[in-house]
RNA sequence: GGUCCUAUCGUCUAGUGGCCUAGGACGAAGCCCUCUCAAGGCUUAAACACGGGUUCGAAUCCCGUUAGGAUCACCA
């Protein structure tokens, strides 16, 4: 019985990309649910795009999420693979330290070169040396003459090479018969090996393409699916081709399709956020995003319509086989509203952790464990109304810092008259001075009963009071408020509206 | 242009030949609840891209058309 084994290998160039972490997440939950591993793998061949601190920062995003990486190499190649402990960009803050990963191809080289070169001496790849020159001259004649350019074994201008000279080796990609991809996601796909040309597995730059690094690397780490965004899906039977040439299984496959933009066009930056940071920074949960990534282009089916998930829920439900082979749309208002669900379902501490850099850039520092106390006991009130946790402070930051001074206009209730609302507020003062217990229930009954009193709809009164005490118009339940304010507040605001409304 | 992929409400999707006068969710509209705002409850509008087949029967199978998309590098 083989392990499950998926791996993410994004190019350390810049930003992970949400339909990245899409993909990533995928891989992630086949492997969990299989009970299996998931590693991130870093392909950084390319020594022209590689940016220093992309794999760290791609790391930190995994982590924040929730995603994460698997130790305990049980695999004895994959022990023998390289660690991050051997690369200049390793990790140092401590915390991925003993695991396996990520793996970096750059310190790998000499692997390629061997695998490459076992080709070679098998007949089954070759050495070649045209110039980029060359190259596009060839690629400009095809082009002339209405064909789509193809490298092919034939096409060489020099077949006698001195293996000392700089060079690259080719695959030689079968020109007959056909390539048949099994997808986990798009079923059989046919090609035409005619129609597929001899791609470079090592540059001359002693480097591997992605054709070789990744097909070595994942037959060497036991990947048994290889999951990628569904722009791999036309070299997918070239993969294919060398996989088969090194005489190793098939692992299958499953290419996942684009995450767009509401235009269709591929999701980018004129979208909105497309960064994980940039989605944390706006006040997104990570439960809300792995669920709403989860189900953009996977659904349970078999009758279920459930639509919120915890990640342990995914883990158990998620199958690659269930996810939908066409392009999905991003969707901001359906994250947002998850996002709203995830925050209810969330202990009033644990919110409050979350909520604490927000508010700390709102201006409200929760610097003592009185406020901390304080604001703990305000967040059930808000939990339901907020749908990111940007929104928090404006909600609660009467709670922990002096009102602006409502304005004349704003004291005066709905249908009310200004002697009639300053009337409503002395009352209502004599009544918080009044009351035996400060507290949520004997507030409201007193507050009812004066309205009756007074001949007045809570509406009108509860108004007035509210932007009294908290100078907003929008608030948490008043009266749950006013208790956490205390009397001394309270009675303190609604002096000061008075003095407002009586000028 | 060659090759390949995709196509159900605005969006995410359920649906694998009869249970479909196509179900759910987000969003929208309305109502209820209600101290504001939310949350919650109820209701409504809203889709099988088009054309041919196959079949007693098609959203489901086949072909074509159209429309999107991916890819054709010593990038991944």
């Amino acid at each position: 019985m083989t392990i499950v084994r998926t791996r993410f290998a994004p190019s350390p160039t810049g930003e992970l990309h949400i339909g990245g972490v899409r993909t990533a997440l995928f891989s992630w939950l086949t492997a969990k649910h299989a009970g299996g591993q998931f590693f991130v793998r870093f392909e950084d061949t390319d020594q022209d795009r590689y940016s220093a601190g992309s794999a760290r920062n791609i790391i930190e995003q995994f982590k924040w999420l929730g995603i994460e990486l698997d130790g305990g190499p049980d695999h004895k190649a994959l022990q023998a693979m390289k660690t991050n402990e051997d690369t200049p960009d390793a990790l140092d803050d401590g915390s991925y330290r003993g695991i396996p990963g990520p793996f970096v191809q750059s310190q790998r080289l000499d692997i390629y070169k061997a695998h490459a070169e076992q080709l070679v001496a098998a007949g089954k790849a070759y050495r070649c040396n045209e110039s980029a020159e060359e190259l596009s001259a060839m690629r400009a004649e095809a082009q002339a003459q209405g064909r789509t350019f193809m490298f092919k074994k034939s096409a060489r201008l020099r077949t006698e090479i001195d293996p000392a000279t700089p060079h690259v080796i080719r695959f030689d990609m079968p020109s007959s018969g056909q390539t048949v991809l099994d997808d986990m996601i798009r079923g059989k796909i046919v090609f035409e090996n005619a129609n597929l040309g001899d791609d470079v597995l090592l540059k001359s730059d002693g480097f591997p393409t992605y054709a070789l690094a990744a097909m070595v690397d994942d037959h060497l780490m036991g990947v048994t699916h290889i999951i990628r965004s569904d722009e791999w899906l036309p070299s997918a039977p070239k993969h294919i081709a060398i996989i088969k040439a090194f005489g190793w299984d098939l692992p299958i496959f499953a290419h996942v399709p684009t995450v767009n933009g509401e235009d269709g066009k591929k999701l980018s930056k004129r979208h909105g956020a497309t960064g994980i940071w940039q989605f944390r920074d706006q006040g997104y949960v990570q439960e809300a995003i792995i669920n709403f990534l989860a189900m953009l282009g996977w659904a349970v089916g078999d009758g279920e319509e459930q639509n919120v998930f915890t990640v342990p829920e995914l883990i158990q439900k998620f199958s690659l086989s269930r996810v939908g082979a066409s392009p999905a749309v991003f969707s901001f208002p359906k994250l947002d509203w998850l996002n709203g669900v995830h925050i209810r379902q969330m202990p009033a501490d644990d919110l409050a952790q979350r909520l604490l850099p927000f508010l700390a850039q709102a201006g409200l520092h929760i610097d003592s464990a009185e406020k901390l106390a304080l604001l703990v006991r305000i967040v059930p009130y808000i939990q339901e109304r907020i749908k990111k946790l940007t929104e928090a402070a404006g909600f609660i930051d009467f709670f922990f810092a002096d009102v602006a001074t409502p304005s004349h206009d704003m004291l005066i209730g709905p249908k009310m008259e200004q002697h009639l609302s300053l009337h409503a507020l002395k009352a209502s003062r004599e009544v918080c001075a009044n009351l035996a217990a400060f507290e949520d229930t004997p507030l409201e009954q007193a507050f009812r009963k004066l309205c009756d009193e007074l001949k007045l709809k809570p509406n009108q009164v509860f108004s007035i009071i509210r932007n009294a005490v908290t100078g907003k118009t929008v608030t948490p339940p008043l009266f749950g408020t006013m208790a956490i304010l205390g009397r001394d507040t309270v009675l303190a605001r609604l002096d000061n509206a008075i003095t407002v409304l009586s000028s």
